[in-house]
DNA sequence: GCGCGGGTACTCGGATACTTCATGTCCGAGTCAAATGGG
DNA sequence: CCCATTTGACTCGGACATGAAGTATCCGAGTACCCGCGC
């Protein structure tokens, strides 16, 4: 009835979204998938996920692709959670307090059940964790990690047509 | 891959555990389920795994049944849903940075990746906020709601057998 | 009246089907770039 | 030499299978209660 794993798409939109800080030009899908060998065709639905919620821009024909829309400080991990997996929260409440021999009356139930509440609050704190990392603070965290240039790199390997 | 839905049972254990607040004696699964007007069946799964968890304990028997093991204050909504959907966290990181043309060398990663870290971040707050409510307040909460004594008359219709 | 034994009915517990959703894949519509031919 | 046109190939986009996991269910093992019997 509720969420209970998150999407394995999150982990790969967000690695696309952290090396196309790289590069201005689109870049293919395919030539993402290439990059961290995964399946091109899923990787496409998650992309197209991105695009429907306008983080990433897409433009077709022969040197076509994705690229980001805003700059990388401007989108949240969020953003991109919230995209590919929906913006629904992964605990939804039943009201179940409303069934049964002992319902509480309607009239009662003014206010979410304490245990929606609980539930909301942990979905909150996460959310506001997700929304206070951008992909600009994930491309530096990248630069620390692996040497200055890395990212660099990993852009020029992208412009070069796949061969 | 990773959990994108949390499991509906997570509120059904939770509502139990509350419920549970306001009897000493052991109650029967499908008295909770009639309370809840859900299915008995799987409201039995549920507390099963609460009951591996250590959370409730069963006793069998004529009037036997599931009863709290510790007062309500030392059970936190973050245990209930660990024993539920299980511990494991919903982002697991697939590595992938060490896959593909680009792979970083396995001797550059001591540590986990900057996109692991962030969602590391996230659900530790989630938990973090779930381990900070107990069934105790959640018991207080629901007085607060639907007026002192709510808790009480539950309790009462639990203990008398059902018919 | 008291203690004991057997029967009974009720409880949990794990093993078993079913449905839904995430995963993975495919082919068609649209678009841009380049090649080509003419002016 | 420059430009319009045609061709071509490459791109995305949504619709279609597959598999795993959550959902729901059933039947068997175990245990406490209750009744009856004997002392």
């Amino acid at each position: 009835m509720r969420r209970v794993k998150m999407s394995g798409g999150v982990e790969w939109a967000l690695h696309c979204c952290v090396v196309l800080t790289s590069v201005r030009q689109p870049v293919p899908a395919a030539r993402l998938a290439e990059l961290h060998d995964i399946s091109p065709t899923y990787l496409a639905k998650q992309l197209q996920a991105l695009s429907r919620a306008g983080l990433i821009h897409s433009v077709q024909g022969k040197s076509g692709g994705y690229a980001l829309t805003r700059p990388p400080e401007l989108i949240t991990v969020l953003d991109v959670v919230d995209a590919v997996d929906g913006p629904d929260p992964a605990f939804v409440c039943t009201e179940i307090r409303r069934r049964g021999p002992m319902a509480t009356p309607a009239e009662a139930c003014t206010t979410p059940c304490a245990i929606s509440r609980a539930m909301a609050t942990a979905e909150s704190a996460r959310r506001e964790a997700l929304r206070a990392i951008s992909v600009a603070d994930l491309a530096k965290d990248v630069e620390s990690d692996y040497g200055t240039g890395a990212l660099a790199g990993i852009g020029a390997w992208l412009r070069t047509p796949s061969g």
